[in-house]
DNA sequence: TTGACATGCATGCATATGCATGCAACCATT
DNA sequence: AATGGTTGCATGCATATGCATGCATGTCAA
């Protein structure tokens, strides 16, 4: 019988954000807020479009996600040139969180890298990413 | 910059559901329940909480996603000798559901399994299945 | 038998997600 | 400058998800 490969996802996904959730409660993030936290970092100064496209997840999801770390003054909003656009950067407790939930994040990754060894871990992040590429 | 497992998969997740949705949809079926109307009829009969460990989900998301389809008529409940327990069953409405939903399904995969081809598929199912197994 | 604990499932509540839509700012053509 | 279309983002609404809990049934030991 034919593997469904949606199901299957799904149900490796339900798995591993448990297992991440589980790992950053401790400094009050999961894996959605850690995520927006830790590309926001790397980028610097970002926007709500931008990230999208990174995260290929829903504007309005995306929206919603930043808006307790921005009312938290995790994220700063500053205006862009053009008006529409809010400027996107980690404030200093935002860097802070960043840097704890990082501490819990490389925890999360450890567990799962020891547990499925090195070869399927990269497997499933290039087996991931290709799938990812099916959105165009 | 190590990449992280759960972000990736995340969003691979969120491509293929949007992909499977979308060819389920003219049957009026989403990928989470036409999963559920396809293990139950490959087990013929099955209670809550054997899905629950087949498709590693919660037990009252479980639960909520048989409700319409109990109350639609496409899954029958008989009580079991033990009457805490509802086994599960489809009925013939549900199996031309099944039917129906696995003609869109199978577009789906063919879908997929083309644009990745048959290797990477056969790898991401893999890949699926072991990380479903750190469930434990 | 009976009282304590285990099991199977459902519901209250809170959060997460995404579609449709709204609104303001921008751009292009006239 | 005026107008029609586009873009960036937020909100209303509906659904999805899961934790804590409740309730009924079962099991087991005393």
């Amino acid at each position: 019988m034919e593997e469904c490969m949606n199901f299957n996802m799904r149900k490796a996904n339900r798995v591993l954000n448990k297992l991440y959730d589980g790992y950053l409660q401790s400094c009050g993030l999961n894996g959605g807020q850690f995520t927006v936290l830790r590309i926001v970092n790397r980028m610097k100064t970002t926007t709500n479009s931008e990230l999208q496209e990174v995260m290929l997840i829903d504007q309005t999801t995306l929206s919603r996600n930043l808006k307790p770390l921005i009312r938290d003054g995790f994220i700063e909003v500053c205006p862009g040139k053009d008006l529409r656009v809010k400027i996107l950067s980690l404030t200093p407790a935002g860097k802070q969180l960043y840097i704890d939930g990082r501490k819990c994040w490389q925890k999360a990754q450890k567990n799962v890298r020891q547990r499925l060894g090195e070869k399927s871990t990269e497997q499933i992040i290039a087996a991931s990413m290709l799938v990812a590429g099916l959105m165009s």
